[in-house]
DNA sequence: ATAATAATGCAAATCATTTGCAAGAAGCCA
DNA sequence: TGGCTTCTTGCAAATGATTTGCATTATTAT
């Protein structure tokens, strides 16, 4: 069943707490499945009120904590888009970047290869390796 | 003697308020000369004690007010880098980008054509038009 | 079950940045 | 130069996002 790119869910994340050594608690098992059913950039308050929904005994701080906690494990994305507080993504899938519409705030996933490779590149020439990086396209639409 | 990619220093920042309608006061004044002076990427914080130095009775306010309105007029340029606080620079010279060495917190400032005509190819191929973006590398000097 | 310990909710604390307001300059014209 | 109008400033208090201390509650291994 597995082509080794698979869409994890709510389970390989509490995987991820459980190797960790970490509870899974019914506000982290709540927030998880909430972070891999969205497939979109929620905020810390967004998310918050999702999980409200279905837990109503959560606090803002449970989600911020579990964010962080997450990040340092690696099992999610935190970003940081101009002007907005940051923002979360469940990170199964391959690395990509973003753009952002100007207009309606909504975020574009994208890649490139070649853009990736000219990263490394160019920072081989400065001398240095990429530990991450960060890379956000803010524009409009083009009505043409 | 100009050969069309000048080296603007405070005067042209000057000119820039003067332009707008705005006054020039001492702050002001001594501000834009730290910051064309500078050549390097100070925060808030940082441009204020240099500049009480020159003036003690400028402001932690007046620093950030002034970068709110040379950001609006597009004299200077705002960085926002993985964790710390916002970071100024005079925007004088061409469009970079920056890599930050994770361990000296230096910056180091990049061009690459190939990136941003790649980025334009990107944007459009989505439908979209940019507005402006954002790369910044995030790395170690690599010893070998 | 029970003990040991990690996680939670809440309120208060931080950090960076903004803002209200009264006092102090700048720019402009007589 | 003086006066007037309007813009800026400094200070303190307010914001907004995120973190943290602490007493309480929930998990997990025994
Ligand atoms: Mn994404
Ligand atoms: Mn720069
Ligand atoms: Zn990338
Ligand atoms: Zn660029």
């Amino acid at each position: 069943m597995s082509d080794g790119r698979e869409q994890s869910g709510a389970g390989e994340l509490e995987a991820v707490l459980k190797e960790a050594g970490l509870r899974i608690t019914r506000q982290r098992r709540t927030i998880l499945a909430i972070l891999a059913a969205g497939g979109d950039h929620p905020d810390a308050l967004a998310l918050y009120r999702r999980a409200a929904r279905e837990d109503p005994s959560i606090s803002l701080s449970t989600v911020y904590r579990t964010m962080k906690v997450l990040e340092e494990k690696g099992a999610i994305q935190r970003h940081t888009f101009e002007g907005g507080p940051a923002r979360f993504e469940h990170a199964d899938g391959q690395h990509h970047d973003h753009l952002i519409d100007l207009d309606t705030g909504e975020v574009v996933e994208f890649r490139s290869d070649r853009i990736e490779k000219l990263q490394e590149e160019i920072a081989r020439e400065l001398g240095y390796e990429i530990v991450s990086h960060r890379l956000e396209l803010y524009g409009r639409r083009r009505r043409d």
